[in-house]
This record gives structure tokens, sequence and C-alpha cells, in this order.
DNA sequence: TCCATATTTCCAATATGCTCGAATTATTCG
DNA sequence: CGAATAATTCGAGCATATTGGAAATATGGA
């Protein structure tokens, strides 16, 4: 990942409404969750969501399919895992320290994977 | 850690400069850089520099000492391993395809984790 | 077609953030 | 003390971001 690209990931998450609507999406999973039930669970005014979302959507961080008069909003897993994976590697690079801590986190991450109840 | 002390450490390092000082503290492990080095590295002013390590380290990323005339900036390990923890816990509980993807590099780390040349 | 729902777009006001020059503080050394 | 170096603070100008109201677009159903 480009460093500009992470930089345009990273200050799309550095705002709590679009932190708050990304964590939203990515434990709601590939379903994704329309943008009317992502304004009214975070009691936000539609047209706020709706430029939150763009911000988001063209950081690359979410993506959007209609279904029907709905709007769609999921997260970007890829994405997201690349832009992990570039904080991680720039430090894990010069200081082991920082990522070694996230093991315990990891290797939940790796027990649950493949899809189960955990 | 809170959602507000993640925005902020995600806010301050969306935005190429401070992304820029962050990597090179980072890399330079628990020594650090003085500011004017820093500031000859980047080819940055040294008012613009001195504004953007203020962000940083009220974010709680970096942290400083005094070292004769100098200013040494340093990474806050704990800090940044706190930050991604938040981002991993956060996306693993939902969705382990995200952080599963980063175990090579997280082996990769505790592999280096004692100190050894790597 | 007409209406209700879902979402976005437009617009203006406000606020915040960024950059740079100039001045200021802190430290070391002669 | 005075000069030189290192870094910060101040202040203005400019750019960008955020917010909310109102209007516009798109879809589905009566």
């Amino acid at each position: 990942m480009e460093s500009k690209a992470a930089v345009n990931m990273l200050s799309a998450l550095g705002h709590e409404g679009r932190l708050a609507i990304f964590r939203l999406l990515v434990k709601a999973g590939p379903d994704g969750i329309a943008a009317g039930e992502i304004a009214r669970t975070l009691d936000v005014l539609p047209n706020s969501l709706s430029a939150n979302l763009n911000v988001l959507s063209h950081a690359g961080l979410i993506a959007s399919r209609r279904e029907g008069r709905s709007i769609i909003y999921f997260a970007d897993y890829a994405a997201m895992s690349a832009m992990l994976g570039f904080l991680m590697e720039d430090c894990c690079n010069g200081a082991p320290e920082i990522c070694a801590p996230l093991g315990a986190i990891l290797d939940r991450a790796k027990a649950c994977a493949p899809g189960a109840v955990c």
C-alpha cells in the first residue's frame, strides 16, 4: 500500500462519527447495513451520514450496493487489512515491541477464522 | 482504549507529513531523533515540524526529552500498540478475515522480538 | 400516475487545520 | 555577559472540513 492511500484511510477514520460508522459496518459483516439504519442506530442526520459515508468510500474503506430503495454499505475487509498491514510492517521492521503484544488478538482471530461460533 | 483516544491518534496519523515523522521515529527506536535532524531528513520547516510534533505528542503517539540544546523525540510503542489493538479488536470480533491475514507480519515480529538481527 | 420512502446533492455558515515568516525562549560555549 | 545554535510560539492568511436545512433524485407500491 502506498503512503497516500494509508493517509486517506487514517484521516477518514480520524473522525468520531466516521469511526463509529466503520466499526458498525465491520461488526455487521458482509451483509452490511442500509444507510437509513445506520443513521437511526447512530442518531445522525441522513445528509451528514451520507457525506461521511462518501469520505469512507473514497478512502476505500467501505463499498455499497443498492437493494431496492435502500443502499447497503459494507466494510472492505481487504482494504482494512492492507492498512493494518501497512502500519504493522512499518513498525515491526523497526520495533517488534509494538506488534508482538498483538499476538493474542491475532491468535483469537485465527481460531475464529473458519467461521466458528467462538 | 477509548474511542476518543483512537480518533485522536488516527487523525494525527492521517496527515502525510505527520505519518512520515512517525514512521521515521518508529524506525529510529528508543534513542529517538532530534527535532532538527527530523526537519533536515524530511526537508520541512522547523516551525511546521514543531506544530506537527505537537499534534503527535498530544495524541500520545510520541514523547520527548531534552538533551542539551536539542529535543529528542521518540515513538511511544505502547500507545501505537494500543491503537492497533483497538482497531484489531474491533474488526476481529466481527471479522476475523481482516486480522487473520496479518499473521505473517506478526510471526515475523515475534521472531525478532528478543532483539535478534533478522 | 401519484405518493411515500430512502438517500443524495446543493448551498451557505461556521469552524478547524495548515503553512510560513517573524519573534521568542532555552541552552551551550567563548 | 554576549553570540551562536536549537526549537518553540505567535499571528495572519489561506484552504479545507463539518454541519444542517432545503431541494432533488431514485425506487417501489397503490
